[in-house]
DNA sequence: GAAATAACAATCAATCATGTTTGTTTTTTT
DNA sequence: AAAAAAACAAACATGATTGATTGTTATTTC
């Protein structure tokens, strides 16, 4: 969104009811939640193609299939549409981590291909679009900063709760999830912008491993 | 630049000498030079104030403390300058790791710490800014390309130099630079978007130059 | 030292992005 | 089934951004 920046208050809906489905969920209730989500979507689909800075409402519109004046009517500016996006990316990458948690083996080689593979989504390519934004942009930032303060603690919550047996060792243990997180996310960053040798995929992952097991205390 | 991508030919210059020195360098010359650095800089430090989709032509006019005429003097558009940018980025980033290239003591530890500073400077801040851009500009991507291209066959080239005796095991060598690449540069960017606990950053240095350690082959 | 050219500034027209307003069609409520 | 409200579209007004044009001062060339 080329000019996104007019911050704005969350608005105080005059019926309690407005955000969250009443009791007996309307039609209207229901095409309105789902055109919602085709705006965000759509939205997101922008980011991906077009990147932040030639994100336009009426870009977002149109990969909706919708009017300019649909989506306003929905979200009360281009802002009101970013912060639901981010809300919605960032449930979506709770919902993963929580995925990941539930991976039974709680094999590392395992683990580290489900992160691997969840940030080659577009969700993170939008994502990513979208924090480089926040870093100049206060809007942006206020309503981003607080997702990635609940996803960094949800992500070592969940974390401590697959490995409790490495609690013993806590240095060891902040390392190894330090370097996963780092290691990761660079690579998915660096493969956006072409920074990254897909040869070198395979390899760099498999070291990461091998680090991590090293780390890790001897299973019982 | 918000919108810059009207595609642009290397424009080519009536008199051979536009661009390289006179052999008599003139007082206008010079002049002019030194304005253009003044414009690439501002542009720059817009970058790096205000994110790639909020420098507009008049904020880098401002920052360079010109009118904007005076930018369209120098540079006949938008993506020009930004092209003078990236080249002059790019130089700056040649030269860093040929001084890198050239520590002495050959030190992993040294070496390691001297790419980590590199990448804190405003200098990677901006070149991020545009290479995230060029993700989705095509105008953009096209000057930006050749400029990695070349960036990573001389860091390679000079990796090589550096430590001629670990190219008898290259897969172990070429495994140490694509982590040391990875490492930093994801961790470069976390911290821009404050994805990165600055607690963690010399537990992540010391790991890595132990890696590399573990992968160098003995010292003869 | 006159003519030509370069360095700048300032104004202008065109385009683009934004949010607002107005109007039409559904859906809901009573 | 009439009134109210919500979902959408289209036209509008405003401000921002861009490159072009015009004009002024400094510098170079002949």
């Amino acid at each position: 969104m080329t000019a996104l920046r007019k911050l704005q208050q969350t608005a105080i809906s005059k019926r309690p009811a407005t955000g969250a489905a009443p009791t007996a969920p309307t039609l209207q209730w229901l095409k309105s939640e789902q055109t919602k989500k085709r705006l965000i979507e759509g939205a997101i689909r922008s980011l991906v193609k077009f990147g932040y800075s030639r994100t336009t409402t009426a870009r977002v519109a149109a990969e909706a299939g919708l009017s300019r004046g649909a989506m306003l009517h929905h979200f009360e500016n281009g802002e009101a549409l970013m912060h639901a996006v981010i809300a919605e990316l960032h449930e979506k990458r709770l919902r993963a981590i929580r995925r990941i948690g539930k991976i039974v083996s709680r094999d590392v080689h395992e683990v580290v291909r489900a992160y691997w593979n969840q940030l080659s989504s577009p969700s993170f390519t939008a994502f990513h679009e979208l924090s480089i934004a926040a870093r100049t942009d206060q809007g942006l930032a206020r309503i981003l900063e607080p997702a990635q303060a609940e996803f960094r603690e949800r992500r070592y919550a969940l974390s401590i709760e697959a490995f409790p047996e490495w609690q013993k060792n806590r240095s060891n243990f902040d390392l190894a999830l330090a370097l996963s997180q780092q290691t990761i996310e660079g690579m998915a960053i660096n493969r956006l912008v072409h920074g990254l040798d897909e040869a070198m995929v395979e390899p760099l992952l498999s070291n990461l491993e091998r680090q991590i097991q090293e780390l890790k205390p001897p299973a019982d």
